[in-house]
DNA sequence: TTAGTAGATGCAAATGATTTGCATTTGCAT
DNA sequence: ATGCAAATGCAAATCATTTGCATCTACTAA
């Protein structure tokens, strides 16, 4: 959805922070994923698109839009970071030990449970970040 | 607790690996660590204690030790890996954006939400890890 | 109890993701 | 249009973690 990076972009400006083309790519190919890419593959698929992008500067980048949380920065594996646009829905992932799928889930019903148990301890519950690991339905059978 | 750390060493027995000093002394450390810790804690508390130990085999020994399912590696922030004993317990984080400070909580109550979660996409639930960012309620005040 | 051996360790060097210094370019406010 | 602070690219630097290899040692079988 293109939306989503207009919304980035509006977002950067009110940030204080400039519209590159750089940017703008970033944010482009961040909104048209359908899974959770690093910093890597950013840096392939904008190569394939011909602007001119260094990694470096897509590191910078999702360092930009994590703080203007545009961004989420997800620990899917110990390899490296993963990112996801920041659609500020709250969801969880589901990731498969045997052949590694990570699959995305909505999830209002831990949101409630993570309200409940942040204010037990007098916490304020900003953000959640939940991973569940286990077995998908395809490596059950196997 | 020293029963943890002898429980440890039974598990370890039974995954065929050696008892080593070096692997008693990680997991004695585990074992009485109030919070979590990263290699280079555990190397260096290895360290008061006279033990030989090099930080490689830190590193060799988590790992070991994340195989058998007998330590939970954690992803709390971005710079490095934290671990703790696995109690078998699930439990969630809070993690305070302010002053960094992590609370461990006991979560019976995501253990239920997660398996049903896991369940409607066919997904059979290993564990789960729920990392909540926020303010602790000693930041909230300022 | 002891010898033999696969598995462990320490050290130093390698790796690989992420960051940074610096010279050059470029948004964008005026 | 112009100027300047912010952004970029490149290469070099970091820093956590891993690995090769020679040496050591926990354990097994006799």
């Amino acid at each position: 959805m293109d939306d989503l990076a207009v919304v980035g972009e509006r977002r950067l400006r009110l940030a204080g922070k400039r519209i590159t083309p750089q940017r703008k790519l970033v944010l482009a190919i961040l909104a048209e994923a359908d899974n959770h890419l690093d910093a890597y593959d950013i840096y392939e698929r904008a190569l394939q698109r011909d602007t001119r992008l260094s990694l470096s500067t897509v590191y910078r980048t999702l360092s930009i839009l994590k703080e203007a949380d545009l961004v989420r920065e997800l620990h899917l594996d110990d390899e490296h970071h993963h990112y996801e646009l920041d659609d500020q829905d709250e969801h969880s992932h589901l990731v498969c030990l045997e052949c590694g799928r990570v699959i995305e889930v909505g999830s209002s019903a831990f949101a409630e449970v993570a309200r409940t148990i942040g204010e037990a301890h007098g916490f304020q519950v900003a953000s959640a970040e939940v991973e569940l690991t286990g077995l998908c339905a395809d490596c059950r059978q196997s």
